[in-house]
RNA sequence: UUAGCAAACAAUUCUGUCGCUCCGAAAUGGAGAGGAAAGUCCGGGCAACAUAGAGCAUCUUGCUUCCUAACAGGAAGGAUUCGUUUCAAACGGAGACAGCCAGUGCCACAGAAAAUAAACCGUCACGAUGUGAAAUACAUCGGGAUAAGGGUGAAAACGUGAGGUAAGAGCUCACGGCAUCAUAAGGUGACUUAUGUUGCGGUAAACCUCAAGAGUUGAAAGACCAAAUAAACCUCGAUUACUGAGUUGCUCGCUCAAAUUAUUCGACAAAAAGUCGAUUAAUAUCGAGGAGGGUAGGUCGUUUGAGCCCGAUAGCAAUGUCGGUGCCUAGAUAAAUGACAGAAUCCAUUCACAUGGAUACAGAACCCGGCUUACACGUUUGCUUUUAUA
RNA sequence: GCGUUCGUAGUUCAAUGGAUAGAAUAUCAGAUUUCGGCUCUGAGGGUUGGGGGUUCGAGUCCCUCCGAGCGCA
């Protein structure tokens, strides 16, 4: 299961709006982690993800473009070991934003390394309150 | 041969695995970023609204002819101007290149004067007074004439010579420069040449005049479907007469009663708030507009088009016309092109093996035609330049 | 996607096409004070966002590029 289609992103903007007024949040460099688990979410998929590159940080389409398909390129290969076994309960419903706060265009291996460690930091803040 | 500048071309290719978007019933199927996709500086298609016609205002354009759907774009040409060679002319480049003989305004500082010319110095004769033996001499004063000369300035009243005059002056004449107008010849035309006439500061990227053009808003346009809310509020118009009960087979009509909101009056109360009673008015439906609320989904518009390729043909060219059992060549909607591996080609380092890299500028968002700006390596042309040789 | 406004000292703003671009504040130096503040005096600080054009002359007029803001769902 390496695909990523259209049903595992983050669309709908009552949804987003949500995650960002009031989801939990950390930092692990070169991004920022917003998340909220809520069972509203209409979808087949267990998790929602976004990926935001700000014009602010990389003024160049062509830039930011680059960065966004890494990114994409590191989750879908990576989410299925780390990420969906890992799941703590089969009906939990979860929206995922990561923000790109780096500056300048991070390379292949630092962003993969990153979003290795900040799924396996995810699953365990989703356990805590849980429990 | 070294380096730089400008212009043009070009903008790596192929295969496999795992993914993404679209097409397709599905497949081991097919398609998938650019020369500028950029800036949004112009022009058009398309859509909605407006619109009898004309004028004013506002904005844009501004040598000519042609091309084009259209343009502030392009082609060819004209005059002007710059550079080079050369002084006849040739070659290359540049520009918003209509009109200050319609009117108005402006021209700092300096300078006598910056625009109906003007009299500060100077020049000139005349008059008065004085000096003097006297004079056509000298000095002072006066009201005049004059535009030749005057360290200015970006720019000084067309330039040179002669005549003329008290001194002078385009005042007159000759030659020359520029411009308006008229006529003739050539050219489709801008314009050129010749003759005559009139005239001689600059500035329109100052207001303006003339000619030509422009309705406004932009795909967040607009059409449809679904979902949601409110059967509510305010204003206007039309139709009508209301909520409940009774009467009647039913409707209209008639009778009775209650509620809510507002107006006025009275009672209770120190006052206010409030309570009670009486009186008058309103309460509905449809349509249009306003304000506010709700929704935050989908389909179409939307990718077959002023389209691309090849050939013929008209034209100096831009470009047009005709033909083809010719081709279909991104279509997403928070937004698709990525990762890995191999080969060819190119570049950098190195004697080589080999290693590293494929990069510059840069990412479609309704679609086209231009313009402008950005651009690594390489190739070609032109100009400048370094070194070497002759 | 479309429309629109703007860019001047470190900061906030002026300047009709005309001499070396001005004011307040901030900075620095001096005076005053035992010291500091307040106050007084003086000084420095400008690619007028970049480039080109029109003009005798451009912060101003025109073109182009860069940057910033605002509005339209």
């Amino acid at each position: 299961m390496l695909s990523f289609k259209k049903k595992e992103r983050l669309c709908s903007k009552k949804v987003i709006d949500l995650l960002y007024k009031s989801g939990s949040s950390f930092f692990l460099y070169p991004f920022k982690i917003q998340f909220i688990i809520n069972p509203t979410i209409t979808s087949n998929s267990p998790i929602q993800v976004l990926f935001i590159v700000p014009k602010k940080r990389l003024k160049k389409a062509v830039d930011r473009n680059l960065v966004k398909r890494r990114m994409r390129e590191v989750y879908r290969c990576h989410k299925q070991t780390l990420l969906y076994a890992a799941l703590p309960d089969s009906n939990i419903k979860i929206a995922i934003s990561y923000l790109y706060v780096g500056n300048g265009i991070e390379s292949f291996e630092q962003i993969e390394n990153s979003i290795k460690k900040s799924m396996s930091q995810l699953i365990r803040n989703l356990s805590k309150p849980v429990q």
